[in-house]
RNA sequence: GCGAGAGUGGCGGAAUUGGCAGACGCGCCGGCCUUAGGAGCCGGUGUCCCCAAAGGACGUGGGGGUUCGAGUCCCCCCUCUCGCACCA
């Protein structure tokens, strides 16, 4: 687990926690060696935000929430790897951030480049696109602009195609899970094709489909694409041009990419030529085609592209059809044909079915010369630079006279200096004002330098810590990588949905780095993952600005650990959401803690039965055994598909038939101890602390929580009698109780014989008999 | 528009492969115990027909279908949630 240290510990941790520990403990129950250790993503903005207010530093504000919720872990009775510990605002562990980026450096995998950057004017930083969502932070819900601004980026986009394709490799994923990354990376299969422009370079337009390349009647530049402003200039149209860019570059993320919203454009006043059929047409610029997708420049085919249908009608220009649908009841004068088609009005491709239409057009092109198969992502390069105080300082030195220059591996870590104003300013990092610190001699010619101001975005931090934790004291290294690959990749991760393009994202793509750097051998680290419900509040997430956290000290104080955990652990699947009731902590008191007093009678009433040798053993005591192993089997599967609460379920009619089985009489000492040693064990990994209390006070002297997962004997496991239904026309008409190993023909006559069945068939004949041993039997009249 | 997930009693939810729908719990009703009960123990509780019982009919968002048998499989539709969306 690897919780960001907000404060005190909230209804969200402990949810999780409780999950993650008692499949750990069930685990280490069954014998399997488990790694599950606490760390801290102890960076980010919320620190400083928080030390503005109080006016305390960030370090002091982190460390003593990072106490806190040791603390509160320690309460809920988390068995975590307390010496494995990171924080990842220790330099010991955020020297390897700046490590990994120096070796990102070396591979061209960590570069600059002035871009249009997400800017939130709240937080006074530059966000990636995965961190803006319909054109707000995610973090504070500000709307973004947009701001052109010299920034570090991490190359993801030259692992998309292994980010996408090797999602295979995660089996233990939702579908949800992999549609949300699919739809982010977006990758689409077409073509480029060269476009001539009359005195200028030939400019490559990216389309999906190059078999409509002869309805292309107009051709479009982004209003920001540098040959459309020198497509104007000293022409009467470049005052237009200016006010129109000018026009575009205000509309937020929102307004621009609003569907309903009419598009807009003008004629730039010159000409491109199609290279399929010579034809000149038209170029343009408008403002829904975008810079920074594809080559920023499109054919436009109105006949058949919904956005280019409506740009021609709203301008006037010519909409030629070249797709003749498959289906003439599809085809419309109001709307473009978008679907596959045959070819038409296509000179000498006329009459190409739909299904190769695509292949043949690009395989001719590239024949031809005039272009080739391409394809393209949505998602963009990581932008990884904050103009932020609380983050690893990105380790490198402008020099005047060398550029730009990594700091060398010896002089890691570049501390983050501690005394700082770290308000941010809107302009500058806070970390320029530190002048003594940003001053130093270059490496490479000793002369005068000044380091890089900006921080890392705190995803870098999240991206790799798993494979520090399999060993987290390393100085040499940021892990060992023969010690990760016995560890990794991790078992079972658990995580919120929340990180779909976040964390989960940038973290398979440093583990594909890794795997590239010789460091890893497994190119996905998590392929078990199980999204855990969010915790709400009349529908609600819970998050600190709303102010509907829930603390979970008062349930703490009046149930303890063990009711809460079980009382989260029984209200649902755990990937699902869980509301969080309007009475609060009160539905504890009603839900788990009555039962926890019902075992702890059970266990306390019985505790002096001790076994005197071979009793014999009743029919009453041999049923409550047989149930007691039956439970064990139940409840290990349930265990296996972190079916938690079934297990609870199944453990409470254990404790129901115990009841039941003192009041008819029974008793039997060593199937009374045989139940409540079962059920201590079943019980301890969701409530810890407890169960050990009462395995204690049967006698024992060694911890439950190091005994091994109780076993089950098939055949007391199986039932003995087992319910027969009988249907007749598929209505279940009687059911009898019958000996598990009845035959079919067993079956028939007890079926026949029964009275009720024999009023449904009046008098008929079964036409036919379906048994299904030994369950089953439905009869057909 | 594209993609994904979901829809079961008053509520949270169960039903692993097509085989008794509603396990378990909350709530509610009744009983026991108690000076008392926001404690504990025992029992009942899908809807409707029926005085009641016995019995029956209906019932997993809606409509069709496959099957002896459908919450589960197939087709169509509705609603909700999430993601992507002038992505060429």
């Amino acid at each position: 687990m690897f919780p960001y240290p907000s404060g005190v510990m909230h209804m969200g941790h402990v949810e999780v926690f409780s999950i993650h520990d008692s499949i750990a403990r069930n685990l280490r129950m069954r014998g399997q060696q488990v790694l599950n250790p606490l760390g801290f993503d102890a960076f980010g903005l919320p620190a400083e935000n928080a030390a503005i207010q109080r006016g305390i530093h960030p370090k002091t504000w982190t460390y003593s929430n990072i106490d806190k919720l040791f603390g509160s872990a320690q309460r809920l009775g988390c068995s975590f790897d307390w010496e494995r510990t990171i924080r990842t605002c220790d330099p010991s562990y955020y020297r390897w951030n700046q490590w990994f980026f120096l070796r990102f450096y070396e591979r061209g995998l960590a570069y600059r480049r002035q871009a249009p950057a997400w800017w939130c004017p709240n937080d006074k930083t530059v966000l990636a696109n995965e961190q803006v969502i319909a054109g707000r932070c995610d973090r504070c819900n500000a709307v973004v602009e947009k701001r052109y601004l010299t920034q570090w980026f991490f190359k993801i986009t030259d692992y998309a195609d292994r980010l996408l394709d090797d999602m295979a490799l995660n089996t233990g994923w939702t579908e949800r899970l992999k549609s949300l990354q699919s739809n982010w990376i977006g990758r689409s299969f077409g073509a480029e094709v060269e476009f001539e422009i009359e005195g200028e370079e030939k400019v490559a337009v990216y389309t999906t489909r190059p078999d409509t390349l002869w309805g292309a009647t107009f051709f479009i530049l982004a209003p920001e694409h540098p040959l459309a402003a020198r497509l104007v200039e000293g022409t009467e149209l470049e005052a237009e041009f200016a006010k129109f860019k000018d026009e575009v570059s205000r509309l937020t993320e929102i307004d621009r990419t609003a569907t309903e919203r009419p598009k807009k454009g003008m004629f730039l006043g010159r000409y491109a030529v199609n290279p399929v059929n010579g034809e000149k047409i038209p170029i343009w610029t408008a403002d829904y085609v975008l810079l920074d997708y594809g080559t920023g420049a499109i054919m436009a085919v109105p006949a058949h592209d919904q956005r280019d249908f409506e740009f021609a009608r709203q301008y006037d220009i010519e909409i030629r059809k070249v797709i003749e649908p498959l289906d003439p009841a599809a085809a419309s004068p109001d709307a473009p044909y978008i679907g596959p088609g045959v070819m038409v009005n296509s000179g000498s491709f006329d009459g190409t079915p739909a299904d190769v239409s695509v292949g043949v057009v690009t395989e001719w092109l590239e024949a031809q010369g005039l272009g080739r198969a391409a394809k393209n992502f949505r998602i963009r390069d990581w932008l990884i630079s904050r103009q932020r105080y609380w983050g690893t300082p990105i380790p490198i030195i402008f020099c005047e006279r060398c550029g730009e220059v990594p700091v060398p591996e010896e002089d890691l870590p570049v501390v983050l200096p501690e005394d700082v104003d770290f308000r941010p300013t809107g302009e500058d990092s806070p970390l320029a004002s530190a002048t003594e610190w940003v001053n130093v001699a270059c490496p490479e010619c000793s002369g005068a330098a000044r380091r890089e101001t900006d921080t890392m975005d705190t995803f870098v931090d999240s991206s790799w810590y798993f494979n520090r934790y399999v060993d987290p004291h390393n100085s040499e290294l940021p892990f060992d990588p023969e010690i990760a690959d016995a560890w990794m990749p991790a078992d079972q991760y658990t995580g919120g949905i929340e990180h779909a393009v976040l964390h989960l994202i940038y973290a398979r793509f440093f583990q594909k780095v890794l795997v590239d750097l010789g460091m890893a051998s497994a190119p996905e680290p998590f392929p078990n993952l199980l999204n855990q419900g969010t915790i709400t509040m009349g529908g609600k997430r819970m998050s600190k600005s709303r102010g509907n956290l829930v603390d979970p000290s008062e349930a703490f104080e009046r149930y303890g650990a063990d009711s809460l955990r079980l009382y989260m652990l029984f209200s649902g699947p755990p990937e699902q959401d869980f509301d969080w009731p309007e009475e609060g902590v009160r539905s504890i008191g009603r839900v788990a803690y009555p039962w926890l007093q019902r075992v702890w009678r059970l266990c306390e009433e019985n505790r002096d039965v001790v076994s005197v040798g071979e009793l014999h053993e009743s029919p009453l005591d041999q049923a409550l055994k047989r149930r007691v192993h039956r439970t064990i089997r139940i409840v290990s599967e349930d265990f296996e598909r972190f079916s938690f609460n079934t297990a609870i379920a199944r453990l409470q009619e254990l404790v129901n038939h115990a009841y039941r089985y003192r009041a008819a009489g029974g008793g039997h000492p060593g199937v009374v101890r045989e139940l409540i040693e079962a059920l201590l064990k079943l019980l301890a990994p969701m409530a810890p602390h407890i169960t050990e209390e009462l395995w204690h006070r049967l006698g024992h002297s060694d911890s439950i929580h190091t005994q091994a997962w109780p076993t089950f004997d098939p055949a007391l496991a199986s039932l003995e009698e087992v319910t027969m239904v009988v249907q007749v026309n598929g209505k279940v008409r009687d059911t009898l109780e019958v000996p598990a190993g009845i035959t079919e023909e067993e079956m028939k006559a007890r079926a026949l014989a029964s009275a009720k069945v024999g009023a449904h068939l009046e008098g008929r004949e079964p036409r036919k008999i379906i048994t299904k041993p030994p369950k089953l039997i439905s009869l057909v009249v």
